[in-house]
RNA sequence: CGGGGUGUAGCGCAGCCUGGCUAGCGCAUCUGCUUUGGGAGCAGAGGGUCGCUGGUUCAAAUCCAGUCACCCCGACCA
């Protein structure tokens, strides 16, 4: 196998060598599109089954809406079609015969959930609707890079009605609560939460709350949006209802979404130059038992051992790591591969934890526990394994979270010169916390002048005053500005 | 669309400048034996329209022209 580009190196190249030798996707016939593989879609099932949960428990549900969507419905609302009109890919001919009318391939489903929305929602008793859908989605987007920005890509896309624009509110942050929890407390990927600028925000929407994580490489992610969409959609698509009074209103509405994405959010926080890095509780495999033996007799001893501790160790009581079920075992008995082939190959796929049997273990009765992300040994008593397994998933889990928020807020720099913020930019990059007059205008010339853009207006910014760093007008809060992928 | 790069075995590449004899190497695959605690060793085997088209030449993977494809960097992307 190949080397591993060095993070420091060339991250970009590092990046697309752990997505491939960590077997995560792999380039498609189709240019810009993506082959999710085994390894790459198991986690994407992981991350769906936890998501899926929050929203169930916040009472959504899920449904499905098709994928293609009659061209006039993205032209309904004014700024919906402006932002995705230059990304769509269109169906004009079907089955031998050009199509009446062509058929948008959904970039997002905002149009053609609403057009089944209004029908569903006569009374404020048919509010709030909850709905979910996983689907795939499509964007022509000029430069693609797996994960991070593909032409289709895998999502959930919530799309809620409310009565009032408060409630429509609430179930935006909450919503965006939902996915700072799922990004730290899963991904472990500290992020900031925050409002986008109107020149950020979702097309069509009135709002735009979202989660940004910083990567390895100083550059921010956008690991996630919230969109309170006001009435917008509900007036093009009129998605009306009698209200409490007698009345009529328009639904008060939201979308939220994450993607596949996330799994490139992942790589690039917490891999190295090993290769990928999973957090313990996205790990579809959290620990490999690789047997090592000799001759024949050594092999059963060692065999059967490894199959008790795998059993012990899927019916130990894991609760306390938090994994969202057992503690997921293989014992590789793969007679062709070496143990030392074995443990590159595990640690290039990033599974948590190894644990290594042969004799000498057998005869001193302990097991060797090796930690994936800090290559630490523990040679620890057979009987304590299980428990000792759960501890160590949780510390791994607990490690990776600090250490990325140590990087995160090492690299959140406070700036208080245009100098100086181009100086740090250069020098670091990361997130710069500075004052802003709060113009498109500015914001614009900035992103021009240092490719830098307004990630988000943190939520817990703090009224302050100050000045803009590029145009010396008056601000009243720090943004946070990065150079994006 | 601009800048850069690459097309030679399943994968990764050398050879090209300076044309020449049977097109080579590593990994992978297959066979056999020895191995197995950090990507095993030895011996052998199979696998090729040298991206495509045309030109120059006694002779082209190599030189020339054209063409196609892909990759990277930018532009684009709420």
């Amino acid at each position: 196998m190949d080397k591993i580009t060095k993070r420091t190196e060339d991250f970009s190249q590092w990046y697309l060598d752990i997505v491939q030798h960590a077997k995560l996707a792999d380039y498609s016939p189709v240019k810009g599109c993506m082959v999710i593989r085994p390894n790459g879609y198991a986690i994407w099932e992981k991350m769906q089954k936890v998501l899926d949960g929050k929203f169930k428990e916040t009472g959504h549900q899920n449904a499905y809406f098709p994928m293609f969507i009659p061209e006039s419905f993205i032209h309904k609302e004014a700024e919906h079609v402006e932002g995705f009109s230059p990304e769509l890919a269109i169906v004009t001919t079907a089955g031998g015969k050009k199509l009446e009318e062509p058929l948008v391939v959904r970039p997002t489903s905002e149009t053609i959930i609403n057009s089944m929305f209004a029908k569903w929602i006569q009374s404020y008793r048919d509010l709030p609707l909850l709905i979910n859908q996983w689907a795939n989605v499509v964007r022509w987007e000029m430069r693609t890079r797996p994960f991070l920005r593909t032409t289709e890509f895998l999502w959930q896309e919530g799309h809620t009605c409310h009565e009032t624009n408060d409630d429509a509110e609430e179930e935006t942050l909450k919503m965006l609560e939902v996915y700072r929890e799922f990004a730290e407390h899963y991904m472990a990927m500290p992020v900031l939460c925050g409002r986008k600028t109107d020149s950020e925000k979702f097309a069509g929407a009135v709002k735009t709350y979202c989660i940004e994580a910083l990567m390895q490489d100083g550059k921010a992610l956008q690991a996630g949006t919230s969109h309170n969409l006001g009435q917008n959609f509900a007036k093009a698509f009129g998605t009306e209802f009698q209200t409490r009074e007698g009345g009529r209103d328009f639904a008060w509405q939201t979308s939220w979404g994450v993607s596949t994405r996330l799994i490139g959010g992942m790589v690039m926080t917490h891999s190295d130059d090993k290769g990928l890095v999973i957090p313990p509780r996205l790990a579809p495999l959290h620990v490999v038992i690789v047997p090592i033996y000799k001759k024949p007799e050594e092999k059963d001893a060692v065999i059967s051992k490894a199959r008790l501790l795998a059993d012990s160790i899927r019916a130990w009581p894991s609760q306390k790591a938090d994994l969202g079920g057992p503690i997921s075992v293989k014992i590789d008995l793969d007679e062709t591969k070496s143990p030392g082939w074995k443990y590159a190959e595990y640690e290039v796929q990033g599974i948590p934890l190894r644990l290594e049997l042969g004799p000498k273990d057998l005869a001193k009765g302990q097991v060797v526990l090796a930690r994936r992300d800090t290559s630490e040994k523990n040679f620890v008593a057979m009987n304590d394994a299980p428990a000792e397994i759960v501890k160590l998933l949780s510390q791994i889990q607990e490690g990776l979270f600090e250490k990325a928020k140590r990087f995160r807020d090492e690299n959140l720099r406070i700036v208080d010169s245009y100098d100086q913020f181009k100086e740090v930019l250069e020098k670091h990059g990361g997130f710069i916390s500075a004052h802003w007059d709060g113009t498109a205008e500015t914001e614009q010339a900035i992103k021009e002048e240092t490719k830098a853009t307004i990630r988000c207006i943190p939520l817990d910014a703090t009224e302050e005053e100050g000045v803009c760093i590029k145009t010396g007008k008056p601000s009243k809060r720090r943004v946070v500005f990065a150079r994006a992928y």
